[in-house]
DNA sequence: CTAGAGGGTGGAGTGCACTCCAGGGTCAAG
DNA sequence: CTTGACCCTGGAGTGCACTCCACCCTCTAG
């Protein structure tokens, strides 16, 4: 597939592809023209980049994690520490926006505490 | 309490508060010589701002739902359906850290299904 | 009275994640 | 062989949320 299609299916721009390639995010392969050829396992790359991003974690870390997607040369032991890692701070988070769902939920029915803080 | 001591309380810099109050985010009164001097209550307000922008939602976002959040005139079925709608969006990303934790749980044990999706 | 910590302003600079643009090559259809 | 859609590159520009800076004022302790 080529980057028109890729843009179109992913919903990301070209602009927004090509930015990734040279972050090292995504990879091409090259026609002989010089036109980027994408395999469909970019598409699951993608949704998984927009996903991790979208809840909060920055390219730089996303990166950071790519070999390990990618099962490239790390021990099991050290996967698996990142992995547990990773989880951690995603059930924090989801701690959080429960949180702040209560807190909501709460206001649908209650005064609000935060009245006097403009003052 | 002036400036110095809500930096450190709420653990934001002197010139993140600066920046929120030219923003509108929170206010503060002054004293004869200029200072600024602000109530306990912008610490709960900055710990508000501070997890909704964590979590996604952005400064202008925050701005927006203030008037909400203080109670300043609206009616009680427009805050209903403003307030439903963010718990809506809260628990829909709380679905999908969900599925993220849930994919990444799945990878302690399993095969890299993206295990080819850098060629 | 002076030193040093803390406060004020306006404006420039930073990092992130794109987005846009100029200038140019490629290719299928008519 | 031209038109139009698509692709390439390098580099400048954008919006957000700060962050830093220069320069100046205020207050407390010694």
């Amino acid at each position: 597939m080529q980057i028109g299609e890729l843009s179109e299916r992913s919903g990301l721009s070209r602009d927004a592809l090509r930015f990734y390639e040279k972050r090292g995010l995504i990879r091409a392969r090259r026609r002989p023209n010089g036109y980027r050829h994408y395999p469909e396992a970019t598409l699951f790359l993608l949704d998984y980049v927009r996903t991790a991003q979208r809840l909060g974690f920055t390219l730089a870390e996303i990166e950071a994690e790519l070999p390990l997607l990618q099962g490239e040369g790390l021990t099991a032991e050290r996967v698996e520490t990142i992995l547990r890692g990773k989880i951690a701070v995603i059930d924090a988070r989801i701690g959080d926006l429960k949180a702040l769902r209560d807190d909501l939920a709460g206001r649908l029915s209650d005064v609000c505490p935060l009245i006097a803080a403009g003052q």
